[in-house]
DNA sequence: TACAGTAGTATACGAACGTTTACTTGTCAA
DNA sequence: TTGACAAGTAAACGTTCGTATACTACTGTA
C-alpha cells in the first residue's frame, strides 16, 4: 500500500534536516525515491503538507513517549535517601533514553536538526522548539526538583537553576553530537554529568 | 563611500540569519535596501561573497576581542582564595559581556543565527559551530580549569565535567533567549548560574 | 471481460531564481 | 569642457522552482 508515501516523508526530513526546507526541491525528493516529482503529487498535496505530516508524526511520536514514561506513584515507603536514589535513577535512564533518540534515533535526530534550521522564520516552529529543547524541559525539572524538595527527596535549592545545571548540559552535548569526531563519547559524559549531579545534590542522610 | 556595501553585508545578514542562506534572494536583499539587484552586483561579484565577507567580518571581531580579553597574567602575590575569586571574576566579566554580544549585539546575534542554520550543510560552518558555540568553549574552559585546580585556586574535579557544568548554561540560555518572550531575564539567571557555580567551586579555605 | 482506481511518466505552466548586459546618470580630475 | 569612473536602472538570459494536466500501465473486482 502506502510504503512509498512513508518512504517520501522520511525521505523529505532527511533533506530539510541537512538543507532547510526552502533549499529542497520537490524534484530532489523525488529523484532520491527513483521517481519523477508529479508521482510525488499523488501522495502528498504539496511540499507544505510533507513538512506538516513530519510535525504531526513527532507529535504522536511525542504522546506515545510521555505515555509510556509516564511517572507510575512509588507507593510503599521507603527511606527518603533510598526514595531519592529510586526517582534520580528513573530520571537518569529516561534521561539517557531520551538522549539517544536525539542524537542515535534517524527520525530523533533528522527531526531535530529540521526544527533547528526552521526555528527563526516560522513563529509555530520557534514555539515548538523551545517546548521540546529548551524552555520545556528547564520548566519540567523545575517543578520536578521543587516538588522533590518539598518531599525532602532533594538538597533545598533554587529550583530553576537546578533545572538549568541539569539539563544544559543535555542540551550543549546534543548539539556536540552533530560534530562528525568528538573524541569522548557525548553519552559517557552525559552519564558522567547526571552522575555527579545525583551525588551532589542528595538530601543530607536521615536514615540508612 | 561603500556605505552601501557594508548596508548590502548586515541586510543580508539578517536575512540569511532568518531565513537561511538558500531561502534568501538577491532580490529581496537589494529590495530592502531600495535597490534592484543589478546594483548589489557592482559590489559584490556574487551572492556567496556577500555570505564569505559575513564570515570575514565575524572571525575579524574575533580576533580583536580575544586581543582585548588577553588574561594579563597577575604578578603580585594573592592569597589562593582571593586569587580564585579574581580570576573567577575575570572569567564571569567576560562571560556575561559574551553572552550580551551573541544575544544583544546585532551582528552577533544575526551571525550566530545564521551559523546555526547553515551548520548541517556546510561542513566549514559545521566546524565553526563548533569552535565557537560547542566544542571549542567547552575545551577552553576546561584546560583553563585544570589549570586552575593544578594552581589549586580551584577544587579539584574533573575539569571535562566541570567545564560542562560551567559552559552548557551558557549555550542553552542563549537559545532560550531567542524565545520571544521569557519572563525571567536570560542575563540574570546566567549570572546567578555563574555565582553558584562559583561559590560550590572554591578551594577550601587555607588563608584569609 | 469490462471497468474503476491507483501510481506512475511526460510535459507544460507561470513565477522566481542568480547572473549578465546595455544603458543612464552624477561626480570629479585633467 | 571633456572624459573616465562609480553606481544605478531596466531588461533579458537560461535554469529551476512548485504545481497542474493529460495520458499510460497495472491491479483487483463486478
Amino acid at each position: 500500500m502506502s510504503d512509498t508515501k512513508e518512504k517520501i516523508l522520511l525521505t523529505a526530513l532527511r533533506l530539510f534536516a541537512q538543507d532547510g526546507y526552502e533549499a529542497v526541491s520537490v524534484s530532489a525528493i523525488a529523484g532520491i525515491l527513483g521517481m519523477t516529482k508529479g508521482a510525488l503529487y499523488r501522495h502528498y498535496k504539496n511540499k507544505r503538507e510533507i513538512f506538516d505530516r513530519i510535525v504531526d508524526r513527532m507529535v504522536q511520536i511525542d504522546i506515545e513517549c510521555a505515555k509510556k514514561h509516564e511517572v507510575p506513584e512509588v507507593t510503599f515507603d521507603q527511606s527518603l535517601s533510598a526514595y531519592h536514589g529510586a526517582t534520580m535513577d528513573k530520571i537518569k535512564s529516561f534521561t539517557t533514553s531520551q538522549f539517544q533518540f536525539w542524537t542515535e534515533n534517524e527520525f530523533g535526530c533528522d527531526f531535530r536538526k529540521m526544527v533547528t534550521l526552521e526555528q527563526y522564520r516560522n513563529p509555530e516552529i520557534a514555539d515548538l522548539y523551545q517546548k521540546v529543547f529548551a524552555n520545556g524541559p528547564v520548566s519540567y525539572m523545575e517543578d520536578l526538583f521543587r516538588e522533590m524538595m518539598a518531599q525532602g527527596v532533594l538538597k533545598n535549592s533554587n529550583p530553576r537553576l537546578l533545572a538549568l545545571d541539569f539539563y544544559a548540559p543535555f542540551h550543549l552535548l546534543i548539539s556536540m553530537s552533530d560534530a562528525p569526531s568528538d573524541g569522548e563519547k557525548a553519552i559517557d559524559l552525559l552519564t558522567a554529568h547526571i552522575n555527579s549531579f545525583i551525588q551532589k545534590n542528595a538530601p543530607n542522610r536521615q536514615s540508612q
